[in-house]
DNA sequence: TCGGGAACTTATCGGCGATAAGGTGGATCT
DNA sequence: AGATCCACCTTATCGCCGATAAGTTCCCGA
């Protein structure tokens, strides 16, 4: 039966997790399957379409398709599939990066739609939903390319991570690298999203009081999101 | 007098802007140069020096190095500084990109640790002044990068935004789609990041009182912040 | 006057994504 | 049974990339 794109997709991210993004070429990746490289252009119609699929295999596998999201807790989920995305981001090495720069698939929109329902549900204007979802994602994004580009740099390269020298008269930076060394990444991604949630909660409240006492647009029509 | 490495990368800018990262090469460089491209060799040790120093040059343009960043207004300028990045990263195509995954050079960890010292002063324990650094950071560098994303796939592409019929179903995600297109970018960057500080303005002040929970309130001393 | 090094050239390497064109084998049609 | 077709793969090749090796030019100081 030949090859079949789900096992292409499969192999390319066990190869990713193998040899790093920039090992994982079409030369490669053929190799790994037993074919010659031209024979993956049969499946693919480049090697960005490859990368797409492999991004959204990645999310799939972390983040279940059809939840629904509750309006009376949205941080929680917010939260939760914050969580959830940096796990699945941090599960395939450079996953950061090979997510970077995908437009969402056909079959995530809904979800978000969703999402941005619940949102609205739970009294925000949609606009200001928008600005959440967008908010956490690129928090997310930039966290996990950050935490994979060190993680990288600290393992493979002989880069100085910082010239001890340099530090001399720096003591809190000092401190702070070996923080940054030692550190529980996981506790600090989540020290920020709660920063970042409970921001947004308290935004949204003054939001709400601004809007509700004002009688000057208190008609029920949906609002536009500007 | 041939080449100077501050031309080189005065003119690597110019022709990042004009065809992007990916029509940034050695040889183009190289001819705009009017050399040959083994030539830029003898200058860099890689192109990966040649980034860092790009990246370098991208953001001293807009950071001015000596600040004395006052303890007493912390929110103000880390959302100064954060808005100088953002717009230093703006200010080139790809920007964002040019500077992931590069590590902050030696002249720029004095101001670093002015940073820390200003937020320590502030009350705020080192560690969680360092995270708030790295959390503003990893947002200004997810937003931009997907800004600068979305820039060209909307620019040069021809790749479908959203397919209209897809969004048949979603009103809400559709109405985001218009959105995410007329949308002043600046804004909705303002408003993460002063949901941001925000979040970490109650934080912070939770932290004191926990850390401070005894009964004497007289005294505004040690207080970190107003 | 001449040695030496800074700054560049030409030639070339191996590897990349991608395309063109040709082969092959099994299912299908008559 | 034999012809046909096409899904799937091969071989050959293109143009580009970053990078290195080795040779050339030319200025400057002793």
């Amino acid at each position: 039966m030949a090859l079949k794109r789900d096992e292409v997709v499969r192999t390319a991210l066990r190869l990713l997790n193998e040899e790093g993004i920039d090992g994982l070429t079409t030369r490669r990746l053929a190799r790994e399957l037993g074919v010659q490289s031209p024979a993956l252009y049969w499946h693919f119609k480049s090697k960005r379409e490859l990368l797409d699929l492999m991004a959204e295999a990645m999310l799939a596998e972390a983040l279940p398709p059809d939840r629904e999201p509750d309006p009376a807790h949205w941080p929680e989920w917010i939260a939760a599939d914050a969580r959830a995305k940096r796990n699945a981001l941090l599960a395939y090495r450079d996953g950061a990066r090979v997510h970077a720069g995908t437009l969402p698939t056909e079959d995530e929109l809904p979800a978000v739609e969703a999402q941005l329902s619940a949102l609205c549900g739970a009294g925000l204007r949609p606009r200001t939903a928008l600005r959440l979802l967008l908010t956490v994602d690129r928090y997310i994004m930039g966290w996990v390319t950050e935490e994979q580009a060190w993680r990288q740099d600290s393992a493979g390269r002989d880069r100085p991570p910082f010239p001890d020298e340099a530090l001399r008269e720096l003591p809190l930076l000092r401190e702070a690298v070996d923080v940054l060394r030692m550190t529980d990444h996981d506790a600090d991604f989540e020290y920020g999203l709660r920063v970042l949630i409970e921001g947004f909660r308290t935004e949204i409240a003054r939001e709400a009081a601004q809007s509700a006492p004002a009688p000057d647009r208190a008609s029920g029509a949906t609002r536009p999101m500007d």
